[in-house]
DNA sequence: CCTAATTAGTTGACAAAAGCAACTTTTTTA
DNA sequence: TAAAAAAGTTGCTTTTGTCAACTAATTAGG
């Protein structure tokens, strides 16, 4: 990549995360914080089960994890049940509260998107998808 | 839009969101958390000169952020002079610490994104780009 | 088997981050 | 020129996050 290249891509990716919020405060209107609504994210659409597997993958501390999903759990937004197969694991779903927040959440972040796109051209649309696909296809293959 | 390319559009926007790192630990490696770093940016490179703008700009805490700037001082990233033109306000400026500081975290963020497009043909990095582009400058405007 | 090491998750104590409201000083408004 | 508003600070509290010690269940090695 040349520099003018690498320099766009440089003010893209700052500008991305400008974008997003910086404080934990409540996420998309609900009342959740952003990292309470990642969990159910990836409890429910990630098909993560375990406490475990969700400190693996986020790097968080697993003392701090373990009283979000409490927490979590008192307000309804997911269940734990012992997995009879290890009974020192706990197996993780949403409650029907936990998926329709969910869905709240995504519906909402699907409207800042369809507002970025809504005076693309659909050649433009085209375009700018087939890019996203390339970025993420890379990211997930490193 | 159609709804498979919504969908596309969606699953890319969660994609980059999840990929951002969820709690406040240190920053690319610099002695900042992701706010200061934030800071350091939004003075320097968005030319923001007081606290009442950032606060208006990020939608933070104006005792908070006294507290966050006040320390940021005393580290010696920043400079914080009383405005002669009006002496409640105090401009904020970047020390040369606060400078290569801020370098440094652009350079590795570069990085990343050198890592992010190593393996794109220069017809696909051509695509991203101009697909980026679009992007931000619909945002900008609105 | 059966003990030692490992693993999943919990808890206590603490530190850092963030929010809220009352306050001071300066500027603006009426 | 007095009252209202604006910029920033401070005290107090809550929330978020870290670290280490702990319990209970499982696995591994002799």
């Amino acid at each position: 990549m040349d520099a003018d290249k690498i320099n766009e891509v440089r003010q893209f990716n700052r500008f991305y995360t400008r974008t997003l919020q910086l404080t934990n405060k409540y996420h998309l209107g609900t009342g959740l914080t952003v990292l309470e609504s990642r969990l159910l994210l990836e409890i429910y659409e990630n098909k993560l089960r375990t406490a475990n597997e969700l400190v693996a993958l986020l790097d968080i501390d697993k003392g701090y994890l373990s009283r979000v999903l409490k927490s979590l759990q008192k307000r309804g937004y997911i269940e734990q049940t012992i997995d009879d197969a290890d009974k020192r694991s706990k197996l993780l779903a949403l409650t029907t509260l936990g998926h329709n927040t969910l869905n709240t959440i995504n519906k909402r972040a699907d409207q800042q998107v369809d507002q970025l796109f809504s005076d693309l051209s659909d050649q433009e649309i085209e375009q700018v998808i087939s890019a996203m696909d390339f970025i993420q296809k890379k990211v997930n293959l490193s």
